[in-house]
DNA sequence: TATTTTTTTGATCAAATGGACAATTATTTA
DNA sequence: TAAATAATTGTCCATTTGATCAAAAAAATA
């Protein structure tokens, strides 16, 4: 197996390869690239070293594909926000949805907030490329709304931002918002930041 | 050399002590604690790597003190915050100096974040004391603001993590936002970053 | 200046770790 | 079922890296 051809993999392979990367993100998302050991991965899929180099040429490479299918799904709600409906409605949404996934996909969050933090040396092309260009069209579709005057004036790359960073804020400081909400009940605090979030934006999207 | 009392210290060790912080704190935001090598801190100030373990017994002794630092200027801003002051002015002010913060110490933010970000393993300690208390403080002190109906309504704790979110944002996620902004003059970013920001938060902050 | 103390460094070590490989075992296919 | 292919693993290796130490050099002190 030198040249695994998406349509020619076992279902052997399949497996085994879903298994590295779910163990890869436990570890990676913990420890960092640096950090995260192969033996550390081994041990957490419960295979042996040898045989995650076998379906793996490298850590890099697995630290690679993780990161990639991360990515895809990363952008993904982005694309969701919808010319047709309401514009408040449409962002207020997007702001529920990135904050259901630092609640749901911790993991995630923290291994791409690493990686960029680091200088994303394996994603810079991924950024200047589909990230880019899903995040440009949406920056349009506000300014049309902004013009309509359906939203307040704001500049549209700063509002992603926003939304970006007290979303994941969550999830990436997760130790120090527990720590400083004197470890309240997990829901809670997502219920918490959700009212706040959306009386926030809202707050902020209906004021000329 | 082996307990350096702090009163004691001679002109060579403040001198080399100190080269040796700045390196690591260089090295340390690129790297990570683990990403980072003895070697790598010694060749940015330029000295070799028994003399850098002749002033601190290891590397983790490095990295926490240049923490540890780190943290109480950190913090220092957010004590600023004053009870005589006009509410939604102190409050602005603080966000603009966060936002400063974000633009001139972008190192120590990285080295923070990432800290927090794998578990905060070696501050978990200050989290809950001394980082704790002050935040405490401050949310009463907004607490009684909205109760004197000075500024709208919002969860304090929250509204403190959005603050701190939105404006390290801006230092963490750098090569994010540069990207995203066709790598528009770091000057000019800021200066927009200023203006949403400002705008964003008098929004909310004056309204029932 | 002579003596003591501090500072510096070259050489070296032990542990950790990414990776290679041949031999073995399991699975698939003809 | 036999042959071929895929999967697994024990063993080993080379490199990196944090840390040690004794000897040399520099600085401080008496």
């Amino acid at each position: 197996m030198k040249e695994i051809t998406q349509t020619k993999q076992t279902r052997i392979q399949r497996e085994k390869r879903l298994l590295i990367q779910n163990a890869a993100l436990e570890v990676f998302s913990e420890f960092g690239l640096r950090g995260a050991t192969l033996d550390k991965i081994a041990k957490t899929c419960g295979l042996t070293k040898p045989n995650i180099l076998y379906y793996y040429a490298s850590k890099d490479e697995i630290y690679t594909e993780v990161l990639k299918s991360l990515l895809e799904e990363w952008i993904r709600p982005l694309k969701d926000i919808s010319e047709q409906g309401d514009p408040l409605t449409e962002i207020l949404q997007y702001v529920q949805k990135k904050l259901i996934m630092s609640k749901t996909k911790k993991q995630e969050s923290k291994l791409f907030a690493t990686e960029i933090l680091h200088g994303a040396p394996l994603t810079q092309n991924i950024l200047a490329g589909s990230l880019k260009e899903a995040v440009d069209e949406k920056v349009k579709l506000f300014d049309k709304w902004i013009s309509e005057e359906k939203i307040a004036p704001v500049d549209p790359y700063h509002l992603i931002f926003s939304i970006w960073s007290m979303t994941q804020h969550y999830a990436d400081f997760d130790i120090q918002v527990h720590s400083l909400l004197n470890h309240k009940n997990h829901a809670t605090i997502f219920k918490d930041a959700e009212h706040f979030l959306l009386t926030f934006f809202s707050r902020c999207l209906t004021r000329d």
